[in-house]
DNA sequence: CGTACACTTGAGTAGGATCAATTGAAGTGG
DNA sequence: CCACTTCAATTGATCCTACTCAAGTGTACG
């Protein structure tokens, strides 16, 4: 059982693993993020985390929640908002996985992505590139690394998208949110943990 | 914005939609569940809630979130343990759509719904049937209804299940269990507000 | 009775999986 | 500096799981 933490600044994901190999990525860890919550509030953490790039920290005392909820109801209040927050982006990751098509997936996620990279301002750090591989998209989305990459391959030659070396560059952000028939994201003030 | 409930008798889910209609259901409510905390927290419900029994609800006040953190700093605490717990259920389920077969999926599901109502007494209450239609299956698992059907009537053939109207009867959790490859359920204790 | 809704079942199709092989960039060790 | 491995991305061919279309049964209800 780990710690709590918040992410300070890179990329990481939470995950699951059946058995026999087959992965599933829940969901993005972005600056202001908080990671481990289920291991301090349930003491069992039933996922694995791991990094995208060079990551910093902010590390909380082991015990502290309980002690956070007696004497700061306004932070502990912000970690159920995150927490709250984390939960709808899981909601829309089960909407698409469960009920939209491969390129409506992908398109929602890269555009989901770019904007929740937009909204921390690492759009600037990492120069409007997600560095993720196919292989991060395909357990992601629920597909197999070559239907991903043949789905990429149809963003790439609309001009949406560009594939780098375990990047992605976002050209068209709007287009893509259009494919998936996705809103946008709509919260923009936030608690700073 | 409706407020914060719990549900104290039925069964109830959350479910969220595409425009064209495409629907998913994202987890089910169960007695002792807390219903609506996305829309006291960040003001704004994003899905929708649904319920498949009478069901019987203790209604919180409307503002009464960030007083309850003020004043019950142990009630909060137990506010987000709900709220985490939903989060890692439907962990689970995401894992099962995006990366179990349609027979794995239909087996964890009937399994998992199993073992919760049997947790919280219910399955007495509904003498072990799971008040659901298979278009209700479907939707859960990111399937068609013809697929869904076919692949339960498989179970049935096997003498795990029974289908009844508009109920699921279990025979066989263990075997379902034992299908998805899921190790059931962990936590015994939970807070009960 | 007629309509509506849940469940079934068969036939044909398609979206995505699997298998197999290639290219290219990035290390790594001799 | 160059063979050697490794891992990401790519592409073609074939297969199969799950989808769509289309009917039909059974039960409940007005």
């Amino acid at each position: 059982v780990l710690g709590l933490f918040t992410l300070l600044s890179g990329w990481a994901f939470r995950f699951k693993s059946l058995e026999d190999g087959r992965r599933q990525i829940l969901n993005y860890l972005l600056p202001g993020d908080l990671v481990g919550l289920q291991g301090s509030v349930i003491g069992e953490m039933e996922h694995s985390v791991e990094s995208l790039s060079p990551v910093v920290l902010c590390v909380f005392q082991r015990d502290t929640l309980p002690t956070l909820f007696e004497n700061h109801p306004g932070l502990a209040f912000d970690v159920t908002w995150l927490a709250s927050r984390e939960e709808r982006m899981l909601d829309e990751n089960l909407l698409s996985v469960g009920r939209r098509s491969a390129m409506e997936r992908a398109a929602y996620l890269i555009a989901f992505l770019y904007q929740r990279a937009e909204q921390v301002g690492q759009a600037k750090a990492s120069k409007g590139l997600i560095p993720i591989t196919q292989q991060h998209v395909a357990d992601t989305l629920g597909l197999s690394i070559v239907h991903t990459n043949k789905t990429l391959r149809k963003l790439a030659e609309r001009q949406l998208i560009r594939w780098h070396d375990r990047a992605c560059e976002v050209l068209d952000p709007e287009a893509l949110a259009d494919i998936a028939g996705w809103g946008g994201l709509t919260d923009r003030k936030r608690p700073l943990i």
